[in-house]
DNA sequence: AACGCTGCCTGTGGGC
DNA sequence: TGCCCACAGGCAGCGT
């Protein structure tokens, strides 16, 4: 499931390939996956644009072409391919989960694959992208020159629910997602079940800190392969080494020893130490 | 305003 | 063995 880090690592490999590719056409096989506007408008519109940027915004990816900007998010299992399908080759590179295919006039083709077919893309035009509904409520991105400790805790101090819930919204900070979430709160020993509003002045400090460094760490490491993530190039990240509950239920915690729980919280799988993160209150 | 629920999807694996 | 169902989970949209 991409994260910030691993949609950052996406972005990476994908402007070391794509840069100056112009736009043939566009097949599309799954009609929800775009978003917006209609299918064939969406085919049109592409045609001939070129490839000149790609940028990332919290988990979304964002395509800059000649008009327009094709905002992509990857949602559960989306991937990118950039490849060269040559005689004979072309059939074996087939797959049932390619569900959108941008051909460049190069003979390359971008291709969109996603098992689950949960990701969306929009295109919209060059300038009006940051009013688009899907990136015009984002909160900062998690660096310390945009996300500020008061502005965060403004927010904690709204928000009565379970503070796992509260990270996994994009309004707070963009870019943490399942994994990082219980990574970031075992790390500053905070119960996901804990109430927001209730954490302690110097909870919401480590929290803030520990929020920055997790996912720069990550980034650094190329992001976390779990399941079914590669970059575009086809590689796994190396944080999977890192972690320290996520998916390690039923093992010892490095800190202390105890067993790693995995519970339900916010709907999602959660996973803490019950010796080192002790609910509250 | 804040919160929780549902729909979108398919593959995997545990239980019987 | 083979079948069924819970589960994986980010986000939009909706009702309360």
């Amino acid at each position: 499931m991409p994260e910030l880090p691993e949609v950052e690592s996406v972005r990476e490999g994908l402007s070391q390939m794509i840069l100056g590719e112009k736009i043939a056409s566009v097949e599309v096989g799954w009609d929800n996956i775009i978003e917006s506007p209609a299918v064939p408008i969406f085919k049109k519109r592409l045609e001939g644009q070129v490839i000149e940027d790609v940028k990332r915004r919290g988990k979304f990816l964002l395509f800059y072409l000649t008009k327009d900007v094709l905002i992509s998010h990857l949602r559960m299992e989306g991937k990118y391919q950039f490849l060269l399908p040559s005689y004979g080759e072309e059939d074996a590179t087939e797959n049932k989960h390619t569900h959108v295919i941008f051909y460049m006039e190069s003979g390359y083709q971008l291709r969109y694959l996603d098992v689950r077919k949960f990701g969306r893309m929009s295109l919209v035009e060059k300038g009006k992208e940051f009013d688009h509904k899907s990136l015009a409520k984002l909160g900062p991105e998690p660096i310390a020159e945009e996300f500020k400790l008061e502005p965060m805790r403004q927010f904690l101090t709204r928000r009565t629910k379970a503070i796992k819930g509260v990270l996994l919204d994009q309004e707070i900070v963009v870019g943490i997602g399942n994994i990082y979430a219980d990574e970031i709160l075992f790390r500053t020993k905070i119960h996901p079940e804990q109430s927001a509003k209730t954490l302690t002045e110097q909870e919401e400090k480590n929290l803030h800190e520990s929020i920055i460094t997790v996912l720069a760490e990550a980034v650094e490491k190329g992001g976390t392969t779990i399941r079914s993530y590669e970059n575009a190039f086809g590689e796994n990240g190396n944080y999977q080494d890192e972690l320290k509950v996520y998916g390690k239920e039923g093992s010892a915690c490095a800190q202390c020893g105890t067993k790693i729980e995995k519970i339900k919280v916010a709907g999602r799988g959660t996973h803490y130490c019950p010796n080192c993160q002790v609910l509250k209150g």
